[in-house]
DNA sequence: CTCGTCATGTTATAGTATTACATATCCCGC
DNA sequence: GCGGGATATGTAATACTATAACATGACGAG
């Protein structure tokens, strides 16, 4: 009785399926189902609202329940965390099958919406490489990078309000 | 019976009462007392760090009383709030004096030193402009951006290990 | 003087995350 | 089949981070 999710998100699940095989990462139903959860939301999710709904369908789920799947997530790079929100959302990458099979910082940049909401997750080269660069040059490594930037959306820079936040 | 600080703490001090002279803003004893508390932390600091240090001196001090100043500093630009850490930094910047008085939300970068916790600032224009171009690119825009670097400072690269990020 | 504004005090609570230990499951080698 | 390790999950308690709501004090403008 898995639960239902968009067409989009169960073929997202299926590529992790897929990815987590060729790594010889398991891929639990309850680790599929919270990624599901995630890749079906809109807008970024937060630990407690993933266990308000985790609950519906598994009664005795608790806070390391959800915290310890989505370490796994992230381990993975099937998801990202955005720090500003202190939520959760899926790779827009789905990530990318990687023969080596280890850990996939992908290094994303997120645009955040004031108005609305919404996370769109960019890729970019340039970004990841300048930064990179420049921190070389203060003689600094970097493994990861959070980049994240708050602001307007194309949508509702032009349209007047038709969303909020809290959708 | 103000604190003592270190001399380059009381110095910045001293250019901070000047800023908020010069904007008008009030920059109380209490204010002044945390922002130097922050200046003087070789890291980035906890608000409730600060609280258990403020407490030392101000019995009845309690969450709020931190975190409206932290408010206050942030406006001012003292300050910064490295998200990765849930922790406050000084700007090292010092914060330039700006005419126009209003929120001068520098775009700042952090390098986080994995094995120190030592956090670098940097304010490189190439890190911000490159974002904000492929940021318009995809029509959105930025009011403010978060960049934090997790990974190695000079030091720790080349030496062993001489002080943990508990420090 | 008294009203408004700003700064701070005080109590309570909300929201986010981890520790520590218990249980279950599965696979592996014997 | 059985012991034993590795992995996954359950369960209870607690730590850490942040805000809400209302009270008090200090001080200048009119």
């Amino acid at each position: 009785m898995a639960a239902e999710f968009s067409r989009r998100t169960e073929s997202l699940l299926n590529r992790a399926d897929a990815i987590c095989e060729h790594r010889g990462a398991n891929l639990t139903e309850l680790r599929r189902h919270i990624l599901g959860m995630i890749l079906d939301a809109a807008s970024p999710t937060g630990a407690y609202e993933l266990l308000d709904r985790l609950r519906q369908t598994r009664r005795g789920a608790a806070p390391p329940t959800i915290y310890r799947t989505l370490d796994f997530l992230l381990e993975q790079g099937l998801i990202h965390r955005v720090e500003r929100l202190s939520a959760f959302v899926g790779c827009v990458a789905g990530c990318t099958v990687d023969p080596d099979g280890e850990s996939h910082t992908h290094a994303a940049q997120f645009l955040i919406c004031r108005k609305c909401g919404r996370v769109a997750e960019m890729q970019d080269h340039d970004v990841t490489s300048v930064l990179a660069r420049v921190a070389k040059e203060a003689g600094f490594s970097i493994s990861t990078a959070t980049i994240e930037a708050e602001g307007l959306c194309s949508t509702c820079r032009t349209a007047p309000a038709t969303r909020t936040r809290s959708n």
